[in-house]
DNA sequence: ATGTCACTTTACAAGTGA
């Protein structure tokens, strides 16, 4: 089974980049973040003739998540309960048999002295009390996206000039242990315990090529899937403005494997 | 540390969110 995370800061821009992406790897599942569309404008004809389902908490002209399946799903729900931004959608999740997948775009929290950034810390604290809620830690739940959270030090480029930021401080890592706790295992890090691999680069000042990058797009899995997960990798190529058609997203899709049962 | 991108609109430039 293959699972691929991708911010596409808006599927409309990253529609061939999208389609390239499923044909080059693949995946049994791919989440998005970040589709800048409603329901009724999602590209489904396209994803269709790929060989895709698609299920989408649509949302223009920001937000919207979706999941890409070679099957269908056998339910879906969007949004969570107790969320408390009600009318943004970030948050799809499906089940396929005795698997959950659930796509999720964090708050961004803007900065420390925004009013954000506390929307950010509660919206987490709900999100972390609806999967405790809904979920089994022995069951086998994914939960993969856009986190707008460094797990540690090792996942910015300068912890020095960084550390306490938004992103990065001690609130945020917080509720991101909570999940860890609960049952849930940063499935990159199975494999990888070093510093300086990253999924996101800012558009700006030649991020990419400076390595001014964060790991902040997360695929956090249950241990009954930690235990069959054999690598997790970032496309970073993808990230590259040559990789493909159009420009692209500021975030790279990032690649989960595991054993078949 | 932002010379970018995507999107929007009392729309062909300027604001917004990231």
């Amino acid at each position: 089974m293959r699972l691929v995370t991708w911010n596409v800061n808006s599927l409309r821009a990253r529609l061939p980049r999208t389609l390239a992406l499923l044909e080059r790897e693949q995946p049994d599942f791919l989440l998005l973040q970040e589709t800048k569309l409603l329901e009724s404008d999602f590209p489904f004809l396209d994803i269709q003739a790929a060989g895709y389902q698609a299920v989408t908490h649509g949302q223009a002209p920001f937000n919207g998540v979706a999941i890409l399946s070679r099957s269908e799903p056998d339910s879906v729900t969007t949004g969570f309960p107790g969320d408390p931004i009600l009318d943004e959608a970030r948050v799809i999740a499906a089940t396929y048999g005795d698997l959950t997948v659930i796509s999720a775009y964090v708050v961004n929290g803007r900065d420390l002295s925004d009013p954000m950034y506390e929307v950010k810390l509660q919206w987490l604290d709900a999100l972390q009390a609806w999967i405790a809620d809904a979920f089994d830690p022995a069951g086998n739940v994914v939960i993969a996206g856009d986190f707008n959270v460094t797990p540690d030090d090792r996942d910015l480029y300068d912890a020095v000039l960084l550390t306490g930021q938004v992103h990065h401080s001690e609130p945020e890592r917080e509720r991101l242990s909570a999940m860890l706790d609960w049952g849930f295992v940063d499935l990159f890090r199975i494999h990888d315990d070093q510093p300086g691999t990253f999924t996101w680069w800012d558009y700006r000042g030649g991020a990419l090529h400076r390595k001014l990058g964060l790991r902040i797009d997360l695929i956090l899995g249950t241990r009954p899937l930690a235990e069959r997960c054999t690598e997790v990798r970032v496309d970073r190529n993808e990230r590259r403005p040559t990789a493909g058609e159009g420009k692209p997203s500021d975030h790279a899709p990032v690649i989960a494997e595991f054993t078949d049962r």
